[in-house]
RNA sequence: GCUCUGUUCGUAUAAUGGUUUAGUACACCUCACUUUCUAUGAGGAAAUAGGAGUUCGAUUCUCCUACAGAGUACCA
């Protein structure tokens, strides 16, 4: 690559950005990064009447969160502002009549009610009704009237939208990175509206203008754009424009059953479908965010650049520069992908276990802080620990909180199993052995209260089960040796005897 | 319906016109280790959608069928 790229990110604010939405822009970010080359976003918010708020500060947000900032957006501004479309408005309306002078374009006149009439009368036919070489002669605009009715209806202020003039009879080779070539005859195409009566241009138009006057070099987006890139490389033409490279991701699939991943999937999966947790604006309704579950930027970025790409090699876990390093648009899978939500729990808990121990021992300093628990245990230690047992940092909390809180009650089916007749005088035996023992290492009372079982002739079992349950509360936990030393002699005492009264 | 795109173990994917008994990871099963729960280690089961053609040879190239997805708005 002789030039360094632009590429761009251009979502529409309609509501918040789903992990589909994330993976391109991660696309986009890991291809033009590796080139040393600018990250755009824009707001294609042509449509106000699909506007939401807080969805432009929310894709902000998110990119943020996962570490993919853009280099210039709003808020970011550089010199091919401004990045919103809604503020861009007034550049539109000269290359549609450009387009229109040209002959690439026409004026038409059909109204919405009259277009719904012909599709509706075409559909009871088992027709489907096209708007473009066939019949465009026929309809309601400026191919088919006059000069003066034109310049008539358009000065009485009749509204009017401006639609592609498609060629015809051509055959089109396009381009695409990820897929090849696609032929498409120009005939099966239809003349797209450019411009809309309301004085906004449609995405096709917004679109093309933008990434031209932005200079993007190269257009990475979604396979549900792929049907549009006959009229994108023909408006370029149109035009005069260069046109980008084009690269088309596949689809993020949900994980049973078909079709596109939804909102509505991750509702029912126990998933989120949302890298941050999205509270609706009008219906209030809580939609959950990797970023609430307690999930890694880093994880999810991985898990995300792992759907529809593969750097070729065994590896699997990358960190965001290893991503950038690895990542090559030819080697992004062209077959939509199954989003599988146990994996991505599978790489948030490697990137957790690589987290470095001291940020875990933050983390559970916060937490037992935000729970007003003062400890003077080594937290050091219980991070190491229980670390490899951990996914999320909650799990700090969940795995270690019998240590700073002694059980108040005990594992109904943990008793039933471990706690049997002779188990009170046992307990009672041992909590006069424990009195005794100066060096309350793990080691050294795992020694004696090894020996002591050893000499008595019983099974194990029979000893450190119910200890477990007095000490946890249940039968999980680390090595019950190194929860004594943690605890304590005296406290460990105190909950075995405590347990023997409640049981 | 029409147009475009796609199809390797359940899932994500690797590989190559022959060296492949098609590799890896998640999930699943077994064993080991923890006399607990995890985690981990070892092992197991599991796939080239179907049919033609090109070729000495095809999972890999071509075509057809099936299935799937997307698009088909004055939405993006």
């Amino acid at each position: 690559m002789t030039n360094k790229p632009r590429v761009r990110f251009a979502p529409s604010p309609t509501g918040p950005l789903h992990i589909g939405g994330v993976r391109t822009a991660l696309f986009n970010y890991l291809f033009t990064k590796k080139h040393q080359g600018t990250f755009v976003l824009r707001i294609e918010d042509t449509d106000q009447n699909r506007y939401v708020p807080g969805a432009e500060d929310y894709v902000i947000v998110a990119l943020n969160w996962c570490n993919i900032p853009f280099d210039e957006g709003p808020g970011k501004e550089g010199n091919y502002g401004p990045y919103r479309q809604s503020e861009r408005k007034h550049l539109y309306k000269q290359y549609a009549d450009q387009l229109i002078q040209n002959g690439h374009a026409y004026y038409a006149f059909d109204t919405s009610e009259e277009l719904d009439l012909h599709r509706k009368q075409h559909e009871e036919n088992g027709k489907t009704f096209v708007y473009n070489w066939h019949n465009r002669e026929k309809l309601n605009n400026s191919l088919s009237l006059s000069e003066n009715e034109i310049s008539q209806k358009i000065n009485s202020g009749e509204p009017y939208v401006i639609r592609f003039k498609c060629p015809v009879d051509e055959t089109l080779q396009l381009i695409d990175e990820v897929r090849g070539t696609i032929t498409i005859e120009t005939n099966v195409l239809d003349d797209k509206i450019l411009f809309k009566s309301d004085g906004m241009p449609t995405y096709h138009l917004a679109n093309i203008v933008d990434d031209h006057l932005m200079e993007i070099t190269h257009v990475i987006r979604g396979e549900e754009w792929l049907p549009s890139l006959p009229l994108h490389v023909l408006l370029y033409r149109s035009l005069g424009w260069e046109t980008p490279s084009f690269s088309h991701l596949p689809l993020i699939l949900k994980p049973t059953g078909k079709g596109k991943l939804g909102k509505r999937d991750g509702i029912k999966g126990g998933f989120p479908v949302f890298p941050l947790q999205w509270i609706d604006p009008k219906t209030k309704e809580i939609a959950s965010g990797y970023r609430e579950d307690g999930y890694l930027p880093e994880a999810v970025i991985n898990m995300l650049a792992f759907l529809g790409w593969n750097p070729g090699t065994e590896q699997e876990i990358f960190s965001l520069t290893e991503l950038i390093q690895s990542f090559d648009l030819g080697r992004v899978n062209k077959a939509g992908a199954k989003f599988d939500p146990e994996k991505t729990k599978w790489f948030q808990q490697q990137h957790f276990q690589n987290t470095d121990d001291s940020l875990h021992v933050e983390q559970l300093k916060n937490i037992l802080q935000n729970k007003n628990i003062s400890s003077s245990f080594d937290l050091n230690k219980i991070v190491g620990l229980i670390k490899e047992r951990a996914v999320f940092t909650n799990d700090l909390w969940d795995l270690s909180s019998f240590l700073f809180i002694a059980p108040s009650e005990y594992d109904e089916k943990a008793i039933k199993k471990a706690w049997k007749e002779d188990t009170a005088s046992l307990m009672h035996e041992l909590t006069r052995i424990l009195t005794d023992i100066d060096d309350f290492s793990s080691e050294n009372v795992s020694n004696i209260v090894k020996s002591w079982i050893k000499s008595k002739e019983i099974g194990f079992g029979k000893i450190m089960m119910p200890l477990r349950i007095s000490l946890v509360g249940s039968l999980q936990g680390p090595d019950l040796f190194e929860i004594m030393s943690i605890i304590s002699k005296e406290e460990t005492i105190k909950r075995i005897e405590s347990t023997i009264e409640k049981i």
